[in-house]
DNA sequence: ACAAACTGCCAC
DNA sequence: AAACGTGGCAGTTTGT
C-alpha cells in the first residue's frame, strides 16, 4: 500500500500534525501517583481473594488434577480443556484453530460460579496490568505522556501508544473510575474534553453526498443511532435508552455502512438482547418488549433486522447505488483519493474502500483543528495545553481563568474554522464539551 | 532461547 | 460473491 499527499495543504496536514502532537507529548498529563499506587494495592487483593476462592473450587481441583505442576489459572487453553472435555460442557464456538473458545460470552452461556469469578478476575488483572502498571511504568515526576502518531494507522486515522491513551476504560464504571480518577488537572486548572458529535456519520454523508444523508447529518434534532435503534427494537422516541442507542450505533448503523449486512447484525443484537441487559427507558426488558410486538425469536427477529436493512438502503437511495459505483473506480485504476488530499494506491478490500475515505478524514477534522488550537495557545503563551486526542475528542487542561476563551475558541476552530478550509464539509460541525474538575472520571457535560 | 502467532479485551 | 473498520497490549502457545 502507497499512501501520498498530493497537494501542499495534505502535506502540511500530517507535518504540521505531527509538530502539534509532538508539543502535546511534551505537556503530559498530571497523574496521581499515590492514588495509583493505592489503587494497584486494591486491585491486588481483589485478585489475590478471588484467586484463593477459585482455588478452593472443585472444578479448580480438576485442573489441578490434568495440568499438575503445569496448572496456570492465566492460560485459557487449560481452562478450556477442563470445562470442555474433561467436564463436558458443551460450546459451538470455536477459534480459528478449531478449539473451544473461552472468551467473555462462551463462559458466560455456561452460568457456572467458577467462571463468573474467573471472568471477574481476569478483568481485574487486565485492570492492573494493561491499564494501571501500564501506566505506572511511564509516569515520570508525576506527568504521563503517551506517544501520539499520524503516520501509522493504514486509514491514516491517529494511534496512540506507550501507553495507548486512546482505549482508556469508561464502558464499566468500575474498571473507569479505577484508572480514570487517577487523570488529574494541574492545580488551578480543569480537565476539558471536546468531542464532535456524530463525526464519522457527518463525513460519511460528506463523502457519499447522499442528498437525504447529508439532510439528516445537519438537522440536530434527527439522530441516525437513535431513529435506528427505535427501528431496530420497534421502541417509541421516549423509550431509547442510552444503551439500546450504543448497540444499534455500534451493532447495526456503522457495519452497514462499512459493508456488514442484516444476517450479522441480527446475530450480535440478538444476542445482546438475549442477555437481558437492555431494557426500555421504562423499565421492560427488550426480549419482552419484542415479544409483545410479535417477534419471538432469533428467526423472527432476523427477518425483522433485514426489513430495517431495507429501509436504511431506502432512506439513502444515493448512498446504496454509489457504493457500488465507487468500488467499481477503483477496481479499474487501483487507487483512490481520499477527501482531505491523499491518493491511496494498492490493494484494498470492498469494506476498506467503504471505511477508509471516512475514517481518515474525520481525523482529519479533529486534526486540522487540534494543530490551529494548539499554535493559538502556544502564541498566547496560555498556562493551558492541550494534553491528548482520541480520534475525534480534544483532551485539555486548562487554567481556571483561560477556560471561557479556550472553549470559545475551540469551538469556533472545530466547527467553522475547519469548514472554511475544507468545502467538502457540507454539514454542520458541531461539539459537546465535558469538564472534571477533580478527576477525569468526574467529568460532566458543560454547555459551551 | 527467541520470535511470531494466537487469543482475548480495552477504546473509537 | 461476501459480509463493519482502525488501533495497543498482555499472556500463552507454537514455530524456528
Amino acid at each position: 500500500m502507497k499512501i501520498k499527499p498530493t497537494t501542499l495543504n495534505a502535506y502540511k496536514l500530517l507535518h504540521e500534525g505531527s509538530l502539534a502532537l509532538a508539543e502535546v507529548e511534551s505537556h503530559g498529563m498530571r497523574i496521581d501517583t499515590e492514588r495509583l499506587d493505592r489503587t494497584i494495592n486494591k486491585a491486588s487483593e481483589r485478585i489475590e481473594k478471588l484467586e484463593r476462592k477459585l482455588k478452593e473450587d472443585d472444578i479448580f481441583k480438576d485442573w489441578k488434577k490434568e495440568f499438575g505442576l503445569k496448572t496456570s489459572l492465566g492460560s485459557r487453553v487449560q481452562l478450556g480443556k477442563v470445562l470442555f472435555e474433561n467436564l463436558g460442557y458443551e460450546t459451538k464456538r470455536r477459534t480459528k484453530t478449531g478449539r473451544a473458545k473461552t472468551d467473555e460470552k462462551a463462559l458466560e452461556e455456561l452460568d457456572l460460579p467458577f467462571v463468573k469469578d474467573y471472568l471477574r478476575m481476569e478483568k481485574l488483572k487486565k485492570l492492573r496490568g494493561t491499564y494501571l502498571h501500564g501506566v505506572k511504568r511511564e509516569v515520570v515526576d508525576g506527568i504521563l505522556r503517551p506517544s501520539f502518531n499520524v503516520h501509522l494507522a493504514r486509514t491514516h486515522r491517529g494511534q496512540s501508544d506507550t501507553p495507548n491513551f486512546q482505549n482508556i476504560p469508561i464502558r464499566d464504571p468500575m474498571i473507569g473510575k479505577a484508572i480514570r480518577s487517577c487523570f488529574i488537572p494541574r492545580d488551578g486548572h480543569v480537565l476539558v474534553e471536546i468531542d464532535y458529535g456524530a463525526l464519522e456519520f457527518r463525513v460519511c454523508a460528506c463523502f457519499w453526498k447522499d442528498s437525504a444523508m447529508v439532510e439528516y447529518a445537519s438537522d440536530s434534532n434527527k439522530d441516525i443511532h437513535r431513529d435506528i435503534a427505535m427501528e431496530c427494537y420497534k421502541l417509541a422516541l421516549g423509550e431509547v435508552t442510552k444503551d439500546s442507542r450504543f448497540y444499534a450505533k455500534n451493532q447495526f448503523v456503522f457495519p452497514e455502512l462499512y459493508g456488514s449486512y442484516y444476517v450479522n447484525c441480527a446475530k450480535n443484537l440478538w444476542s445482546a438482547i438475549e442477555s437481558g441487559d437492555l431494557k426500555t427507558k421504562q423499565g421492560t426488558g427488550l426480549y419482552e418488549h419484542l415479544k409483545s410486538r410479535g417477534i419471538k425469536g432469533p428467526h423472527a427477529f432476523e427477518n425483522h433486522i433485514q426489513w430495517v436493512e431495507k429501509e436504511l438502503l431506502k432512506m439513502f437511495p444515493d448512498w446504496a447505488e454509489r457504493r457500488t459505483e465507487w468500488w467499481n473506480k477503483y477496481r479499474k485504476r487501483g487507487w483512490f483519493r481520499l477527501m482531505t488530499g491523499f491518493v491511496m494506491a494498492g490493494v484494498f478490500t470492498r469494506n476498506e474502500l467503504m471505511n477508509f475515505p471516512i475514517q481518515g478524514p474525520a481525523f482529519h477534522c479533529l486534526l486540522w483543528s487540534l494543530i490551529r488550537l494548539v499554535k493559538w495557545m502556544k502564541k498566547e503563551k496560555m498556562r493551558s495545553c492541550i494534553i491528548g486526542q482520541i480520534h475525534d475528542s480534544i483532551v485539555a487542561d486548562i487554567h481556571r481563568d483561560e477556560l471561557d476563551d479556550y472553549l470559545v475558541k475551540a469551538k469556533q476552530v472545530m466547527t467553522r474554522d475547519v469548514r472554511e478550509a475544507w468545502p467538502w464539509i457540507i454539514t454542520p460541525l458541531e461539539v459537546d464539551c465535558e469538564i472534571a474538575k477533580t478527576n477525569w472520571f468526574e467529568k460532566r457535560e458543560f454547555a459551551i
